[in-house]
RNA sequence: CGGGGCGUAGCGCAGCCUGGUAGCGCAUCUGCUUUGGGAGCAGAGGGUCGCAGGUUCAAAUCCUGCCGCCCCGACCA
């Protein structure tokens, strides 16, 4: 993409209702518009972290097994009556009514329709287990929206829900995905701490919140600091192998994590006090098993091996995508812009043309933006006629992991300068080797 | 919803107390000079001063009501 046919509408002076570092740069990099209290536009360069966000989760939502689904925004309030959740879910749920007077709603999560989907097709155990998810936009009128897109209103969230016989079969389904989420937030290049979490009404202990530790992180938390050192699940782990995955989830929430909600200091201080870790944190992603509050009430029922019908065990699994760009934002920045992991970066490079109109400089930038292109690297081309001082402080704000600097000094050596985003390191590189070095 | 603060050009702000021609910096546009860390000079464009009433010869400024946004707290992916 040539920077001057693209939008990136960057500022240079932070706007004044951002307060934190992860909004401020949201803002300076172009990322998004706030349109209204917790409502956002994604503008093209926040677009594509989001939409990278989405391509991991999907990828790791898809490997553990679950399928994908596009459910409503707008949900009638007839699903809500019979789970009992329209009256319950008070002023947070957005009410809105059609033209014929019909109770509609902006669904703030979708327990209800996909129990209904469920029920409407799903008969047998045989058919178990099932785990449908979607990626949509929902609605939560918040008290206070704050911090950007970090607490919003409307939001983007990946809702997976599971479908099982019984209980054991469900305890399955959850480990399923507390390991697809290891492996989706670590691939973002995020520590992920599972943590214990409140259950609500529920009980029991199926219900883990994942957060990653951040200074300006809502949430107080403390835990054990041999968390950071433990090990992602690997690519080819068997999601079929019920003590294999339930071995990985012993080994992850054996050692103390708590949110302050769940805090227990007696347990907190039999830790010793080298590995206490006590920190904030964001919450990134939230499971839980419910067993049967929406099958009871909603006649969710499968026939079972001995005939008769039996309610499904159920269990809801989020993240917030577009929470998450923020979240990553705040655990990967400096004093200049944004430092984007290499997994979720919007380009890959940023070329950086330090004298557009000079044909030397102009040849070597168009040799490399079709060659790095073609091997399948994204890459935002400045071609602007800006200063080179303005190229770099604008690259360094929207933080893309590598850039190609391309000025005349270096250039008639034949070389450019790559430096990495993350470092710092510059290093002089021949034109013809660029790729070759992108590539190690 | 309680407490606090703010709405003046795209962004950041001054002006308001003490009513009298709407300003500054950045950004934008034009020209010239510059060109390796947000350039310099000269010129130009851009405003329902959040909205509605009121007071007054006269309101960005004073009064009343409303709307919007931000921060702190209680609540949430």
């Amino acid at each position: 993409m040539r920077l001057s046919r693209y939008f990136l509408p960057t500022l240079r002076e932070t706007p004044r209702e951002a307060e934190i570092v992860s909004h401020r740069l949201m803002l300076r990099a172009g990322m998004v518009r706030q349109q209204s209290a917790g409502i956002f536009s994604w503008l093209p360069l926040g677009l594509r972290v989001l939409n990278k966000i989405n391509a991991i989760i999907r990828e790791e939502q898809n490997r553990a097994g679950a399928a994908e689904i596009l459910m409503p925004t707008i949900q009638s309030a007839e699903l809500w009556r019979e789970s009992g959740r329209y009256e319950a879910y008070g002023k947070e749920m957005l009410r809105i009514r059609d033209r014929h007077e019909r109770d509609m709603l902006f669904g703030p999560t979708n327990e209800e329709m996909v129990t209904d989907i469920f029920r409407t097709y799903v008969r047998s155990y045989k058919d178990l287990p099932l785990n449908l998810y979607h990626i949509q936009w929902k609605f939560r009128d918040e008290i206070r929206p704050r911090f950007g897109t970090m607490r919003s209103r409307e939001f983007l969230m990946k809702d997976a829900y599971s479908f099982d016989i019984d209980k054991d079969s469900a305890r399955h389904a959850y480990n399923r995905m507390f390991v697809a989420y290891l492996r989706t937030f670590a691939r973002m290049g995020l520590q992920a701490i599972p943590m214990q979490a409140d259950t609500g009404p529920i009980g029991g202990d199926l219900s883990h919140e994942f957060i990653i530790l951040a200074s300006t992180g809502e949430s107080e938390v403390f835990c054990d600091k041999a968390y950071l050192g433990f090990e992602t699940p690997a690519e080819n782990t068997d999601f079929e192998d019920r003590a294999g995955l339930q071995a990985t989830v012993d080994a992850w929430t054996a050692r103390y994590a708590a949110t302050s909600e769940k805090h227990d200091e007696a347990a907190f201080a039999a830790i010793p006090d080298a590995d206490k870790l006590s920190a904030r944190g964001i919450e990134v992603g939230h499971i839980f098993y419910f067993g049967t509050k929406y099958s009871d009430p909603m006649k969710a029922v499968v026939t079972g091996p001995d005939g008769k019908e039996h309610p499904v065990h159920m269990g809801s699994y989020g993240i917030g995508p577009s929470r998450l760009v923020p979240a990553i934002i705040e655990a990967s920045h400096d004093e200049a812009g944004v430092i984007w992991p290499d997994a979720i970066a919007p380009f890959h490079v940023a070329l950086l043309n330090l004298k557009p109109g000079d044909s030397a400089t102009d040849a070597a930038c168009e040799k490399l933006y079709a060659e790095l292109g073609a091997a399948g690297y994204d890459v935002l081309y400045d071609d602007r006629e800006e200063r080179p001082g303005a190229k770099f402080a604008n690259a360094d704000l929207i933080g893309l992991p590598w850039q190609v600097i391309v000025g005349p000094k270096s250039l008639a050596d034949g070389k450019v300068e790559m430096k990495r985003r993350a470092t710092g390191e510059r290093e002089l590189v021949a034109l013809d080797d660029c790729l070759a070095r992108l590539k190690a």
